[in-house]
DNA sequence: CCGGAAGTGGAGAGCTCTGTCAACTTAGAA
DNA sequence: TTCTAAGTTGACAGAGCTCTCCACTTCCGG
């Protein structure tokens, strides 16, 4: 939980330590709830410093984001781990999705931060390792002939793309709601699906409409 | 094509009408490109008015893609129709979904409307209408048991929301890509799937990542 | 405990967007 | 042709955002 700092130079002053972590503090809190379009005002009244001191510790958004989501992005990598360590290559694939998925359930930011922010030098390292190891857990499951012949690693990839505005219009209104459509998509890569019963349904139509009304509301950058 | 206008009261005047004429063949194709962010600057300078022109003729922005999107609403009612003309329960479901999503996947405006703008008269209207002719499509589908049992017409609902990201994110990089997961899904809603070989595959890392890219670059609002 | 380097506060510049308004222009009825 | 209601223009107000700057404050090594 707690943000070492890359220290290339000279320690931080006590006092200017303090506050950027009390910046990252607030952030975290935030940006789970709002997504990436928190004003830099809003963050420094939330830490209770001023607008300059953000921007002195952080020159821009992007580099405040960044120290923001390093924990997130090393959680990402430890779910493709786990679940490569699964026997059961089916299994693998279900839990590396649904699990770094319900970790973009309750975090707004974190959806749309793995989602846009693909040109940062940390991110590109971050998926340089993840990458190799998606296509292992697909080939994995390709070859014990879980999943249809043609299921490649974008294919995964686009599961997030598709579930972000899904988790985004649900979440207030009932948060697991996203499970039942990815059930739906799985389901749709499996070579000899198996029926369960779907997860998550109780929907009227009120219900629906909000969630579509929630769905596109988040803000956007770059 | 034309969009009428509805005359509650006295008909506008002859340069007015052009006028409003010309800010909706603008907004038509900015829209269309790049979706309900464009300003009323741009909009303006488009159609060769001035802002206050724009005001004038639409008192704000909902009441302008309002007019804007009667043509398209009523596609998509065209659309469910023949879906539920069609004798094959499946092919109609299929039908309605890919052909609704076609005209989404040409027009980024329409698709942030029809997702976002969930509260004005004229989309609740549409929707009366459109609500039960789905309900229709889904019952069908499922009492001829081409669907799981499970599957509601909320399942259909999510769809557009699932491939918007999708078609937004693959539009400049390769703009039929869409159908490889509308397929998957369909497959996941399907009683006993028939795996017909994916669609539209070739893509590479750089592909994917911009893709994901553009996937959240649309502008929202509200 | 002193001096200077490091850090801070917050006003404000500069941008983009929505929407308004008063002075000007024009259509079209009489 | 004249007159006026209708229409147009574009500068500008106001809000929100990102980011800067510099006078002021605080830390901490010597």
């Amino acid at each position: 939980m707690v943000v070492e700092r890359t220290q290339i130079c000279r320690p931080l002053r006590k006092d200017a330590e303090r506050n950027r972590q009390r910046i990252l503090q607030a952030a975290r809190i935030l940006v789970a709830q709002h997504g990436l379009g928190v004003s830099h005002d809003q963050l420094a009244e939330a830490a209770d410093v001023a607008v300059g001191t953000v921007y002195r510790r952080f020159p821009d958004k992007d580099s405040l984001l960044e120290a923001l989501f390093v924990d997130e992005m090393d959680q990402v990598m430890r779910i493709a781990r786990a679940a490569l360590e699964n026997p059961d290559p089916w299994q693998g694939l279900v839990c590396f999705v649904t699990q770094s998925l319900e970790l973009q359930a309750g975090n707004r930011g974190l959806k749309e931060f793995l989602m846009h922010n693909v040109t940062s030098d940390a991110m590109s390292a971050c998926r340089a390792d993840l990458i190799p190891m998606l296509d292992r857990i697909v080939a994995r499951a390709r070859e014990a002939g879980v999943v249809r012949p043609e299921v490649t690693t974008y294919d995964l990839g686009m599961i997030p793309l598709m579930l972000g505005p899904v988790m985004d219009g649900c979440r207030a209104v009932q948060p697991d709601l996203w499970r039942r459509p990815l059930e739906i998509v799985l389901e749709g890569l499996r070579a000899c699906p198996e029926r369960d019963r779907l997860p998550a349904a109780e929907l009227d139509t009120d219900g629906f409409l909000e969630v579509m009304r929630c769905a596109h509301v988040s803000t956007s950058r770059r």
